[in-house]
DNA sequence: TCTAGTGACGAACACTGTTCGTGTCAAGTA
DNA sequence: TACTTGACACGAACAGTGTTCGTCACTAGA
């Protein structure tokens, strides 16, 4: 048959199973598994994100993915760690811990705030992937460079994260909220969001809460930024009292 | 037939369809759904509270349950609230706000880590629950009564709260790995853990991660509760520096 | 050539939260 | 008294989830 033309020409016979179809979709990778993952959920939130969705974009079924993660867990731990790359950092110089801290803190936040409700993937474990041990020795080094003890600067720079995914994590509910209320704007929500607190808040009892039923309008005067911020310059200001 | 003595005598044919057989189990109600939701997250954690798990402890089933609570995250909810009603606090005294403020958030955190990973709950939704309200006019109203201005106030204590919880849910990841290891002595966890993560951290390359590969012992040298009362002790440190 | 390992993946499993439809009961109204 | 309405209870079913098991295809090494 060689020669004879293309093979295309002549139908193949109906008992010939035909060869394995050419591949139309990409070589399945944990890379690239954790990349569409992390697309989805920028898309379509962290209840978005599914097996059966990020093989749905992949032109597979659900199981393929368990020959490069071990289960969702994992890819969730991965997709974080993903995102924990994006965060880039000036080089450290511990004469400016202060600022420099200042600046680790709202990057991360900043970075964090960008993909939906990642911080929700934190769920998944506690962050020892590659970039979470590199932001580590960067918040770690820098207190120690500036003088602090390790141990002590461990606490430091532990309690410090915490806080920023603690709060990272409650944008993540926000978000979720948003989502679930079928609203895409962040303002559109927050003013939503607000209202209804406040409401809320002058129904209370005043008998029973004086305090909160008396200063409503500053309860709620603030918006998630500010509160982040604020609670970043405290830590800050105790971690100064406590620098040598 | 009346008269002719007791019908226990006589087996009802077998078309007969018996009345609704008397009440064995307690009557269904909210409060009744908490309870045992509680119960059931005390002793098999998180994970093991489903809808089901809940109606079959009451003797029901799942659907059952919706004539009460809307969902499951109200029923996460009211769990959470629940719990933090088991807080008990001194008397507001302004004059010891440190100590005050310290106290509280001790208090709910042992609260909230004696009640496995309820911290979990707090996933549902950012808590307005009766109780949640309550430590909220404490928390706010000690630092207005203190001096601070309310709308500082407001961001201080909803910042100090949030670092509480950020703590107990990480704490609440513990737990569940915990459990998931087939393991009941947190010591013994804890143990594991630390030689887990040490052995990690000693394998990283000391070229790329100086500081934490030098200082692998002071990493590891502090517990969940003394990294908790560090991180309280910094925020407050910071407030200080902030009361009029 | 044969074997073993790896990757791909369909079918099936166990489980979850929730809805729909139906029955029972109690309270209120005509 | 009879009828209507609302609330509660709950079985069956639905839609969806994460994961495992078994099978096939392919590749590399013995």
């Amino acid at each position: 048959m060689a020669g004879m033309g293309s093979d295309e020409d002549v139908p193949a016979p109906p008992w010939r199973t035909p060869r394995k179809q050419a591949q139309s979709r990409p070589q399945l990778s944990q890379e690239l598994i954790v990349r569409t993952g992390l697309a989805i959920l920028d898309a379509e939130g962290l209840d978005g994100l599914s097996m059966r969705r990020v093989a749905q974009e992949l032109g597979t079924g659900p199981a393929s993915l368990y020959a490069h993660v071990a289960n969702k867990d994992e890819l969730l731990e991965m997709i974080y760690d993903e995102v924990l790359g994006e965060i880039s950092l000036p080089p450290p110089d511990p004469a400016r811990w202060r600022e420099q801290l200042r600046t680790y803190g709202l990057e991360m936040h900043r970075v964090l705030m960008g993909h939906a409700d990642v911080a929700r993937a934190a769920l998944a474990g506690i962050p020892t992937g590659p970039n979470a041990v590199r932001l580590a020795e960067y918040a770690f080094g820098l207190l120690i460079d500036a003088g602090m003890p390790p141990r002590e600067a461990s606490l430091a720079f532990d309690r410090f994260t915490l806080y920023i995914s603690g709060d990272a994590y409650e944008g993540s509910l926000h978000y979720a909220k948003m989502r679930a209320a079928r609203m895409s704007d962040p303002e559109d929500y927050f003013h939503r969001y607000v209202e209804r607190i406040s409401d809320y808040l002058r129904s209370l009892p005043p008998g029973r809460f004086p305090h909160m039923t008396r200063h409503v309008d500053a309860l709620i005067a603030d918006d998630g930024e500010a509160r982040f911020e604020y609670g970043l310059d405290l830590l800050i200001t105790g971690l100064a009292e406590r620098m040598p």
